[in-house]
DNA sequence: TTCTGCGCACTCT
DNA sequence: AGAGTGCGCAGAA
């Protein structure tokens, strides 16, 4: 309920903000919500989080600091094209979240508002994400599997893009995710700092709904997932797939556009620090003596192996049969598909689905004992504090893992390469098989 | 002191 | 050339 109402008032502000020429930076967005509707910081940092995970806000580097910007309201300027491709992916998500529209943010404060803007919102996110990090791997791995489905796509969009008719719609769906990642969150200025200040942890619980909205679930469109790692990670990325405002940095100072993200210390993260001390000494134990060295093995085998391309089915064979990750619990697997351990390809193929299905499925629980018994409970102790769950997971992107948990990056990167992006990967493939 | 409006330079398509 | 963005400054509250 209040998160209709705080889209409502962040959209709003951030149009306000963008229309007198104002950066709409965490500090500002913080500070103008709390004046004019008397909301916390910190609570307007998580709900703009949750926004972020649901695109309806991006936040995106330009000029060398963060900015958000209003989905809605974004892009429309360039990637249209883009659209027409993104929008397939999106769209499919989108039947799913026809409910999103209520997104239509609030922008009637703004502009010009068109009318399609609530539709626009799926694609634009899509595309956004400058700031990210370029990291290499990802993205150019991601681009070269991922990137070849699209193609397809776009002749597809193109026709419904037609239906939209409108100038500019694309797709219908506002639901992707992820383009933008919360990382960032309070980092930004001292305001955010302050406002999300360690100190004041803001209430991680309203971060969790994100994951709960039904877009979120979008992912389940390979190609949107692609297009997020792109244009996230755009980090690498290829300017392909970014958007306007956001690639400028990336493609412009691709090292420098990382770094903000790494200094920045979401709103999350702040509680991060408050509850790993006091919850993660608890979980570390548990999750330390239920499994450490079960990753190593099949993590740097996965390494190797891992061209990428074939990275998706192999993990998979590779988790449940290859690995021995029994240890590992991952409830809605097994729940649904009992033992991963044995079958043939068949099986396999079919383990394959209802994994990834069920990734859907898991639970912020799931996703840290799964991290938990992947080696790294430390850093499962983080995963849950952000309360990602399986379709938050499938969100992530590498900047995410790398800087929006506050984890070390040596484990970051192990938990992004070796288990995120496996995850994501074999899920979109497998939706791009259904 | 804080908010708001806006000229103008930048950046990108 | 056109358009989005936001810095920096001045005026208003």
């Amino acid at each position: 309920m209040s998160e209709s109402k705080y889209r409502e008032w962040i959209l709003d502000t951030i149009d306000s903000l963008r229309s007198r020429k104002a950066r709409p930076d965490l500090e500002r967005i913080c500070r103008m919500v709390r004046r004019r509707h008397g909301s916390e910081p910190e609570r307007t940092c998580a709900e703009l989080e949750k926004l972020i995970v649901e695109q309806t806000v991006l936040k995106v580097n330009y000029k060398g600091s963060i900015s958000y910007r209003n989905a809605a309201k974004v892009q429309r300027r360039s990637r249209k094209k883009y659209d027409a491709s993104l929008a397939t992916a999106v769209r499919s998500s989108a039947a799913e979240d026809a409910s999103h529209s209520d997104l239509s943010n609030g922008d009637s404060a703004m502009g010009p508002a068109d009318p399609d803007e609530d539709e626009l919102e799926a694609d634009t996110s899509i595309a956004m994400d400058t700031d990210s990090n370029a990291d290499e791997e990802g993205a150019d791995e991601s681009r070269d599997e991922e990137a070849e489905p699209s193609p397809s796509l776009p002749q597809e969009d193109s026709a419904p893009s037609t239906a939209d008719s409108g100038p500019v719609r694309a797709a219908s769906a506002p639901c992707s995710p992820s383009v933008t990642r919360p990382d960032s969150g309070c980092r930004s200025g001292s305001a955010s700092g302050s406002d999300c200040g360690p100190g004041s942890s803001p209430d991680c619980g309203s971060l969790q709904k994100a994951g709960e909205r039904p877009n979120s679930l979008f992912p389940s469109s390979p190609g949107a997932l692609a297009h997020n790692e792109l244009a996230y990670g755009s980090t690498v990325g290829p300017a392909e797939s970014q958007l306007p405002g956001m690639q400028r940095d990336n493609n412009v100072h691709p090292v420098e556009s990382t770094k903000p993200a790494v200094h920045c210390v979401s709103p999350t993260p702040c509680a991060l620090n408050n509850i790993k001390k006091e919850d993660g000494a608890k979980l570390e134990d548990i999750s330390r003596s239920s499994s450490d060295q079960l990753v190593p093995d099949y993590a740097a085998r996965q390494d190797e192996t891992k061209s990428v391309c074939d990275a998706g089915s192999e993990s998979l064979r590779c988790l449940p049969d290859n690995c021995s990750l029994k240890k590992i619990s991952l409830p809605s697997f097994k729940a649904t598909e009992g033992s991963p351990l044995n079958g043939g390809k068949d099986e396999v193929s079919v383990k394959k689905e209802k994994m990834s299905q069920n990734l859907l499925q898991w639970t912020v629980a799931d996703v840290a004992s799964y991290f938990s018994a992947a080696g790294f409970p430390e850093q499962a102790v983080a995963f849950r504090t952000q309360e990602i769950d399986g379709k938050s997971l499938l969100l992530m992107q590498r900047s995410d893992v790398l800087t929006g948990l506050s984890i070390r990056l040596g484990p970051a990167l192990k938990i992004y390469e070796r288990h995120v992006k496996v995850l994501q990967r074999t899920h979109f493939l497998e939706c791009e098989d259904l």
